[in-house]
DNA sequence: GCCTCAGATTGCATCGATGAATGCAGCGTT
DNA sequence: AACGCTGCATTCATCGATGCAATCTGAGGC
């Protein structure tokens, strides 16, 4: 069926190593030989056997990436930046979906859910940040989206308390008073949503605003439907936001939708803000205010720290806390 | 660093082959003999060597998926949904992505642009399908939305004549008669936008409607902006339409987008039906009519011919052409 | 007491590729 | 003529796990 090293050598009259050597160029060979060795390969449609290649070797060539959920629109963005950029270093990403699952992402991390990757990028969303900083992780890791001081892996984020606190305090420049934040993740050890809301706490007080506790919702996830539900609750409240701030652009993609069944106009009426940039929020009626992660950068950086730790032996880096700019970007619901 | 069975064996005082049956129940291990080896496993954090095995075995337990981009929303859906059934599976999936780039198609396939995989879900964009037809792939091969009545692989595909036709009847079921179609891929061999379009022109065809050349339209790529632009410039045009079937919802929103900002009512002035049921479009205002394929099937089947071609040893099944159910979802803009 | 048999354990070979060391011409130097 | 050197090719061992067959042990049957 698929044909070896042997069987060219074989049918080329040369040793293993010669075709070998053909193969990955690592010594010289005449080029009569070669010519010959390469006109065999190229007969059989010999094709080296990658197990056996990443067991000599020690390293598979291949990283993993675990995140929630690859449909939601800002996790496939950057899924689609990661690919790219792993592509370009000639590795392959194997992509593991957590749910939102604790246990789901602890078994990424133990020994034995290992996935015969060389490095793991996990953005953890239900696992707790002190778990996660005392597992002895199998691999090299970097963390998405979370900052907690202690562990071996290194972190990638954007400052989300700085973030959070730009968007709320647009907000309040604007002239809203009662905002209400969509989004907090109580129920999960999500450290993404608490520093979004420490950001919105922050902007309130600075501007000497009241903490509403009915105005600051949690979602089970951070879905349109999620978004949705919310803003109904909100306006079938006592006392309706004049202004949202939701944790994510689903979730204010959400919102948006029940205030135009509402019949209420944004942002004259009611304004919103999200979070993430996904593609949708600029095409969407009116398009989505919100805070952009600068995606490539994350990606990039990412990759970058695998590579350190990677094929680095020495690995003396200390883990790194990367801080990621972001920047908000005015659209149409503000 | 890493621990090996070697490792275990010595510090528990057994023989590499016990350990070995510990770890996998290949064979009878004695209770005690079998706590012994255990503890020391736990103790050592021993993990087993994925690519030794895949050596040994001929199998990675990895499969390729090749889509064109993971951060279309159609293919992040779809992505997730593979993602999960692998994992049902135990199976692990790399994706590639082709960026509907024929190169990039072709070189996933021929061999040596392998990737360690067992087997490869493609959904060729840019590839002719004759040339695909024609390639003997490497590992077994299922293409998604295609279908080419000859080669080795198997097909996973809606009717996208049928369906189609049911977006364009439906529309002119409801009174409209310029009917344009955006999404058109002439520059590309892609059977997918060919044959949506032989749908939109049988549905005209059987209504006595002429085929408009200039409501025919081409778009560079299937995303919002080619919608936005394309819808653009039919407003612009001499003969503006009263309705659209967009090849994709992205186009879809795009277009709506652009209604929108012309101040246009959605569905009263223009009706658009688009393609794909991505989850964006049930948040949109209003939300998107469209034709929604089974993309839980479409998942599922193509996992299952997958497992049945890389586990069955005869492998006498010929290659398959499976229908995927779709149907035609109603909402606010026809 | 001897033989059989099942259960438990082991050593050896192997999967396919590559690092390290070695063999071996041919050529220039002294 | 002896020596070292360079360029090419080969042999051997190894990466870690597992299939296969052989071995070992103790229990049970006659």
């Amino acid at each position: 069926m698929s044909s070896r090293l042997k069987d060219v050598a074989a049918r080329a009259g040369v040793s293993v190593r010669t075709v070998s050597n053909v193969v990955s160029g690592s010594a010289p060979v005449a080029p009569e030989t070669r010519r010959r060795v390469q006109e065999v390969i190229d007969e059989l449609g010999y094709r080296p056997n990658l197990a056996a290649r990443s067991l000599r070797a020690g390293r598979t060539g291949i990283i993993g990436l675990a995140i929630p959920e690859l449909h939601s629109p800002y996790f496939g963005e950057l899924a689609g930046l990661l690919v790219d950029g792993a592509q370009r270093r000639s590795w392959t990403v194997v992509i593991d979906q957590t749910r939102g699952d604790a246990d789901a992402e602890r078994r990424l991390l133990v020994p034995g859910g290992g996935r015969m990757v060389d490095g793991l990028i996990i953005s953890p969303w239900a696992l707790d940040p002190a778990e996660l900083a005392a597992t002895e992780p199998a691999v090299p890791l970097v963390l998405l989206g979370e900052r907690s001081p202690h562990g071996a892996a290194d972190h990638v984020a954007v400052d989300n308390v700085a973030a959070a606190d730009e968007a709320t305090s647009h907000l309040i420049g604007l002239g809203h008073r009662r905002i209400a934040a969509i989004g907090l993740q109580p129920h999960l050890h999500n450290g993404t949503a608490r520093l979004r809301a420490e950001g919105y706490r922050r902007a309130l007080d600075r501007a000497g605003l009241p903490h509403e506790p009915a105005a600051q919702r949690s979602t089970a996830a951070l879905h349109r439907a999620d978004g949705a539900r919310t803003m109904a609750e909100l306006l079938d409240g006592p006392s309706a936001p004049d202004a949202v701030f939701a944790f994510s652009d689903e979730l204010a993609l959400g919102a948006l939708h029940v205030a135009h069944q509402r019949g209420l106009r944004v942002p004259e009426d009611i304004a919103i803000v999200g979070f993430d940039d996904i593609e949708d929020g600029r095409y969407s009626h009116p398009a989505l205010t919100t805070i952009a992660p600068d995606k490539q950068q994350i990606a990039e950086r990412s990759l970058q720290c695998l590579a350190d730790r990677v094929y680095s032996p020495g690995n003396t880096v200390p883990p790194q806390q990367l801080v990621v700019p972001h920047r908000l970007i005015r659209r149409g619901t503000t």
